[in-house]
DNA sequence: CGCGAGATTGACTCGGGTCAATAGTAGTGG
DNA sequence: CCACTACTATTGACCCGAGTCAATCTCGCG
């Protein structure tokens, strides 16, 4: 029934374009492109790429929900640079399993991991329609001999994803299923706030399951856990709506309270909620792509 | 008691070289330099450097035991690669904690992680007496001018590290204690067959501490697992001699498989196929617009 | 409207963390 | 050479955090 092909994407023509910001991008031959300048600013990488580069230009291509960009052991071509939309890397084990990697958004680079064997070796599956900037790599390296500055892009973009994966794996190693899901909504708070997005009140576009694989927990333990900071108070949660209600107790958070209120719930949570305050239902609408 | 001070190592002259064997290198003004040819074989990358490069010079350091290469914050302006002996790469969390991230040796890179903010994002320690060679980073950039092909060992080099670092994600998050202790002498063992030492015989130059901390362990369930691998005779243990008796045991144990949303088993047809880019069965949305 | 995927919640189990006691090993100095 | 000390490793006893299994509940969609 749902094939999760890998069907052709569009770059876009006359499609539908989704309502989410489109800073970089203009149109040619009925298509969006991009130059150098627009691609840096949108990685936030502060290269002096004073030379005209408007003949220098980056094709766009749009992917919707549930198309692969690409997949594991696909020869590797390109990078691409997310312009807008939502999307996940995954590995998959030798019984099919899936291990989320990064959720990539807007201004983030996939495809890295495959330069190393010329191979892809993890998958890229868009979560939200998405619109995606190429980088042809044969393309990439030929302009390092006219743009130097290039070169250090892409080593700071590079570098920056590794220290990413470095925070993540001190992350796994290291913190309680609580703290993990604190710092992974702290974290998505940060990220919405940087594309201009609210970070008191957004909606996940992953499955409980895709973030419990992210962290290394089951999907039961995060909702669990999200019910359990919803009722301190720490946020709402309305399905894949969260309310961020006190972001420096979820950067900080180390370990929920330790033995007794879990156990005696009717007398401790209340207690806890009493002291706290109604955390109220309120359902508000969340930022839409 | 070593102190495990950041004093100055010595960039050989007449030192004491330790035993290990050092392919690379030659001595100039007493001091021991590698040219580029030499740098990538240690890299194992197959980059075509035709040119002389024998003018091109890198110098080598020697770093002792318990010496620090980088510590976290230090200004970055150099890369290192290990020509030999042992090291460690570890974050330290806000109360002190030492994470370990990865056990580098020769023909590893150190300090990539510090290009993107010019600050090393992690402290690399020396466990053995060590043997360096030095890239300026500076120096590295201007040569891209020069010898276009180093930029691809760059990114080649770079994106090694960022699968290396996906993997221990997947292990990490995916993995029970005995699996993770199982492909962690597994690795060691290949990587010690690359470098032309025995892979079934071989000493850990780490303790069990820095052991549990990199496969996000305890020191003691570290030690548990390695004397049941003993006990059943998949290893011989005794204290850091670790001999492999059946490696192929180790590579395939798991116990605890994440146990997976699919039917319950039948399993024998479905693990017999993994295959990359094969979509499997279950997972991945899809959503055929 | 009914179906199916996702989310929530409860009850139970157990892997692995914690605490603690013991023993093996190495470096230092008398 | 042997004690003295500090570190490292092994093992046992206990128990808690998170996984497992399972029963609803909700919601979006055809």
């Amino acid at each position: 029934m749902m094939s999760t092909q890998t069907s052709e994407p569009r770059t876009n023509s006359s499609s539908t374009m989704h309502s989410s910001p489109m800073e970089a991008g203009r149109q040619r031959q009925g298509r969006l492109w991009s130059n150098l300048k627009e691609v840096c600013d949108l990685l936030h990488i502060t290269a002096a790429v004073s030379v005209n580069t408007e003949e220098l230009l980056f094709q766009h291509v749009q992917f919707k929900t549930g198309q692969r960009v690409h997949t594991i052991g696909q020869a590797f071509d390109t990078l691409y640079i997310v312009n807008s939309g939502f999307l996940k890397t995954v590995l998959i084990d030798e019984f099919g399993n899936e291990q989320v990697l990064s959720f990539p958004m807007k201004g983030d680079m996939l495809g890295v991991d495959g330069i190393h064997t010329r191979h892809y070796a993890s998958e890229a599956v868009a979560l939200s329609d998405c619109d995606l900037i190429l980088l042809p790599f044969k393309k990439l390296t030929a302009l390092g001999r006219v743009h130097l500055e290039l070169e250090n892009v892409m080593y700071g973009v590079m570098s920056r994803e590794l220290v990413r994966e470095q925070a993540m794996i001190g992350m796994l190693g290291a913190l309680s299923a609580e703290a993990r899901v604190a710092r992974f909504l702290v974290s998505l708070a940060d990220r919405f706030a940087a594309m201009g997005y609210s970070s008191k009140l957004f909606n996940l576009r992953m499955t409980r399951h895709e973030i419990g694989s992210y962290l290394g927990l089951t999907l039961e333990t995060v909702s669990r856990t999200l019910s359990a900071f919803n009722e301190i108070g720490l946020i709402t949660v309305d399905q894949r709506t969260i309310g961020i209600k006190d972001a420096d107790a979820l950067k900080t958070l180390r370990r929920l309270p330790p033995s007794r209120s879990r156990a005696k719930q009717t007398s401790a949570a209340a207690k806890q909620k009493a002291e706290l305050g109604q955390p109220g239902d309120d359902q508000v609408l969340a930022t839409t792509i």
